[in-house]
DNA sequence: TAATAATCTTGACAATGTAAAGATTGGAGA
DNA sequence: TCTCCAATCTTTACATTGTCAAGATTATTA
């Protein structure tokens, strides 16, 4: 191919561009004629590969959550048991946001979670996180031979992940220098207890 | 005051229409020019009441973290013991949210929890709902004579407010309609237990 | 190889944030 | 009361941005 006219892979280049303008200026700092300028293409180059900006957003976000879901495989993966990895996994959950505040912002700042995703499904069983958790949550509860109603299920669930997302939240809005320490916090085991 | 060059009262007019145009079609819908239009002045006539965009939104969040604060101290005075204010006060913190999904967005959203409080104290203790909490958590710890470190207190506050903001996130970004019932929740009380 | 689809460029336009210069007005002090 | 100043508001202007339309270039496929 010649390398003048047609980029090659320009929408995966738009998605890295906009992840690195995202880690060096906020959301904020994110325009589409900002992403093509990265990638050395005219400003309305993006439009053969994403309907609107938001398209392209969304794109973005599925490439962060990607990361995130690395972490967090990764936490589940490694642990001894159900339960540390429910544990990990929770920690994880909290520690990626916390040395990338920017993309919490990002990714739950302006828009909603499941926009992406299908809407006639229940959402969380297409939200890849909330599935990791479910299904380690549901090895947690069979190695410890608890028995749950599909209610109580769900509301542990709720729980696990809005104390997990809500440590997150507090713990990246608030750019104040905490006078509470995070990181001894999360080796403390201050979520899932 | 002749009323055709004066507006009288302009800054909070465009704080109240800034409120209007949130509740309307969210933050995406907010310019400065739209708000001046609905104050019925010119579109660089905020400047002389707003450095720039920026101090209008704090001054709106300002705005709608009062609102939130009338409910949250509502609950809490008109809880019968110091124990169902702490419940009561999650509830209503998961609740207001719940009912206006926009607001969470937009407080909570793009921008720092914090970006308008002093940034040199630790900034729980200058954040109205927090103040709130640790209020109701003394009362609380006080009336069921509970002895806590002050670790172990910092620890609780935490969890509290974490539960239950996590909750409101969760519960407001899932556009998607959820299997789970908000509502009974609450009054089943899945906070605070 | 010719037609068609995908990709990219150029040019244009409206909305927006913001700055500069000047008009209008209310109020403090004479 | 009158004058002057500071606050408030308007007008004009400009850069950035999202988006569209028309056309150029290249890849694909029949």
């Amino acid at each position: 191919m010649s390398d003048s006219y047609h980029h090659g892979n320009l929408r995966q280049a738009l998605i890295d561009a906009g992840v690195k303008i995202i880690n060096e200026s906020g959301e904020s700092g994110l325009s589409l004629r900002k992403a093509a300028a990265l990638c050395e293409v005219s400003h309305a180059a993006p439009y053969a590969h994403f309907k609107d900006k938001e398209e392209l957003i969304e794109a973005i976000k599925d490439s962060v959550t990607e990361q995130f879901m690395e972490e967090l495989q990764n936490a589940v993966s490694t642990a001894k048991d159900a339960e540390s990895a429910l544990i990990s996994m929770g920690n994880s959950y909290v520690a990626f946001f916390l040395h990338k505040p920017d993309y919490f912002k990002f990714l739950f700042g302006s828009q909603n979670i499941t926009a992406h995703l299908s809407t006639d499904k229940e959402y969380e069983e297409d939200y890849p996180p909330f599935k990791l958790l479910k299904e380690t949550y549901l090895n947690f509860i069979a190695e410890k031979k608890i028995k749950k109603s599909k209610t109580e299920q769900e509301m542990d669930l709720l729980k696990l992940w809005s104390s997990a997302h809500g440590l997150a939240a507090i713990a990246c809005m608030s750019q104040v220098k905490m006078s509470f320490d995070w990181e001894k916090a999360l080796e403390a085991g201050i979520l899932l207890k």
